[in-house]
DNA sequence: ACAAACAATATGAAAATTCATATAGTTTTG
DNA sequence: CAAAACTATATGAATTTTCATATTGTTTGT
């Protein structure tokens, strides 16, 4: 950050990029830190509050993170009480998990403070450029998709 | 990432950064590790090329990790002959990390490949997108350090 | 209906990361 | 100039994460 505005890596996309989400989400991080809850721990509550009861697999993909070290938080978040493990009656090898009534209220309030926070650094940019922003990375998403 | 494009997780600032530095990152660590390195390792190496000599907590600041994990990667790329430290004369406390013939020779290769890599992802995307994405970025991480 | 191939989750063990703090060197202050 | 405050790096110990693979359940092909 300091200085240095010509090297590579400064204006590198993917360090850009690395540099974009780590910069935005510590600020929130720390918000998340401050309720007793753990960074894999709130995407994964954010996550379920739209897509209760979601398996284990999908919530990894969804949370950016490995299927083993989901798991594991998972175990966590049930010791917590802030969600529980149920067999898909359909298919006995999937596990889908379910919000308790503590976990919702959690995430409810963090996906609130959320909002709050986006509309915070959108608010820190040009009119013009926050209103890009979030189609712009989008059709990066969906490119970066496409090509498998 | 599949459907749900309605939630509020798709549609999160935060997430949509993470999504996109994750995915593509994600790309270009597959040619990393191919190399026999980690990331944090390429990391290292992609400063160093244009910031040789730099101190640890600098090193630290740009790849945007923790001193002390950093330390401790350091140790590890002295070990497979990539880096030296070296004490700052002038200041004691400060230990500066230098690129060995090796180790600027293996983060040059991949520089290049980076360069390309990011060429190619940029090409994916509309010409007009690719164009603001860089900027857009930059603008925004201008923004958010403003804020501190 | 059976075997093979496949899919979803869990788990052991090694390795990496974090957190708090120790250590060593430097600057500031009275 | 000594003591206090500070800065840069390193390190122990606990925790997390990864990687490979085991386990359990399902689908497909014959």
């Amino acid at each position: 950050m300091t200085d240095d505005k010509t090297g590579f890596v400064s204006s590198y996309l993917l360090y850009l990029l690395a540099a974009a989400s780590e910069g935005a989400s510590a600020e929130f991080h720390a918000t998340v830190r401050d309720q007793g809850l753990r960074v894999p721990e709130w995407r994964v509550l954010a996550i379920l509050v739209e897509q209760d009861g979601a398996m284990i697999t999908r919530l990894a993909k969804f949370a950016l993170m490995e299927q083993s070290r989901l798991t594991r938080i998972i175990d966590q978040m049930i010791d917590k009480g802030f969600v529980e493990r149920a067999a898909d009656k359909d298919d006995g090898r999937r596990v889908r998990i379910w919000l308790t009534a503590e976990g919702r209220r959690r995430a409810e309030v963090l996906v609130g403070e959320a909002r709050g926070h986006e509309a915070d650094v959108l608010a820190s940019l040009p009119a013009a450029e926050a209103e890009r922003l979030k189609p712009a990375l989008q059709s990066l998403i969906a490119a970066l998709e496409a090509r498998g």
